[in-house]
DNA sequence: ATTTACAAACCGTGCACACTGTTTTTATTA
DNA sequence: TAATAAAAACAGTGTGCACGGTTTGTAAAT
């Protein structure tokens, strides 16, 4: 072993950034081996091969494998919930933002391999107790986040006051549904008309919430 | 080895008749499986143990893992393709019927454990080779039956004709999504209500199709 | 007599995780 | 500033165990 062989990858960042960027590097590999070989399949020995790390620094970082899933998930979150705005032009409708919105979010947001890996943790802690037990409070508060947020972007436009609480989680309670859906009718096209079906239908329902 | 010691389950029925129960007695167990441990923790062992089998019966029947769940997947099917059709009163309307048939749809079809069991087998199948390659045909032969079925059922109700095609598949996906859903984020009441709100929506949308 | 339906012990593999050792960084002295 | 102790960040090997699948054997049914 050559002593600082790697040194153009140390940065003078403290031992914290190294471990930090560790970190993501193992967080990063376990996404992708999710989407590539579903929870299941997903081990630790697979991870640290496509992390290009060692067996000890996954256990050092991360002491189980829940852990670990429970970081990747929290990852994960932290990626996805301050994602970027689009513009529209000016005389755009109500209709338009909310449209425009609803498609970011689809194409973005659902429709993309992070969220497919969140989906395989969160199907297999319906069942696995252990990892259940350690990610149950990461989901919850992430969805009770994320439901809040939703809430204060939307009103209704109809003057039925529920749809603003139901419609933006419906919206993406679907979207999930369609992802599964795909796996066995690949048909991208009828997708994507189902997509804009469901958003030409929403989009006359909701409008943004002016903010105060 | 006492002889005929469970003489009281086996009816002068042939012995096809008993294979036929045993196999149902596997595929009945992997289903309480896949619904009590998931897909990743359903082993063969807890299957011919929920079974009161051997090793030795499973193998004898199905091949391997991915047999077993191939066969699981066609049992379900069959037993949730003619679901019963409900009775309305004579003077429901058109919204009305839509309405109770979707209701059944959620809670009679979708929000069931075989449902549940049918939901772990296909996401394993997104990742699983093996699992893939033996259940594709199934998968695909299935849904084109499941959609020509709704598309015979229903028709536009707003001269939107694709909605006829679309919308009845949406109705699915959505109600698949919630399942999802309840999973961190449980409350039923929330779900009722968004059920009933997608409801009210698709109902307005769609109309019985007239048998000719 | 031959096939079918099961039982039960067995095995190779791959897993999560533990354990031990080595290098690198930080803290503490002088 | 240099020396050094202490701690953190890894690497690599080992291990017990549970899994899917095999093999062998037996009792019914045909």
């Amino acid at each position: 072993m050559r002593k600082l062989e790697h040194a153009d990858k140390v940065p003078p960042g403290k031992q914290e950034a190294k471990s930090l960027r560790t970190r993501n590097k193992l967080c990063d590999a376990t996404i992708s081996c999710l989407v590539e070989f579903g929870y299941g399949e997903t081990t630790l020995a697979r991870i640290v091969e496509k992390a290009n790390l060692s067996n000890g620094a996954l256990l050092h970082h991360f002491s189980s494998k829940e852990h670990l899933m429970t970081a990747t998930a929290e990852y994960l979150f932290g990626r996805t919930l301050n994602r970027p705005k689009r513009r529209l032009p000016e005389d755009a409708s109500d209709a338009d933002v909310i449209a425009a919105d609803l498609r970011t979010n689809w194409s973005y947001y659902i429709n993309t391999p992070q969220y497919r890996a969140l989906l395989e943790i969160l199907i297999a802690s319906r069942t696995d107790k252990n990892l259940r037990a350690q990610i149950e409070g990461t989901l919850h508060d992430y969805h009770r986040r994320a439901v809040e947020h939703l809430m204060s972007v939307y009103e209704s436009a109809t003057g039925k006051a529920e749809d603003a609480e139901l419609l933006p989680i419906m919206s993406n309670i679907f979207f999930r549904g369609l992802l599964i859906q795909d796996q066995y009718s690949a048909d991208p096209k009828k997708q994507q008309r189902m997509v804009e079906r469901w958003i030409e239908i929403v989009a006359t329902l909701l409008r943004p919430r002016i903010a105060d």
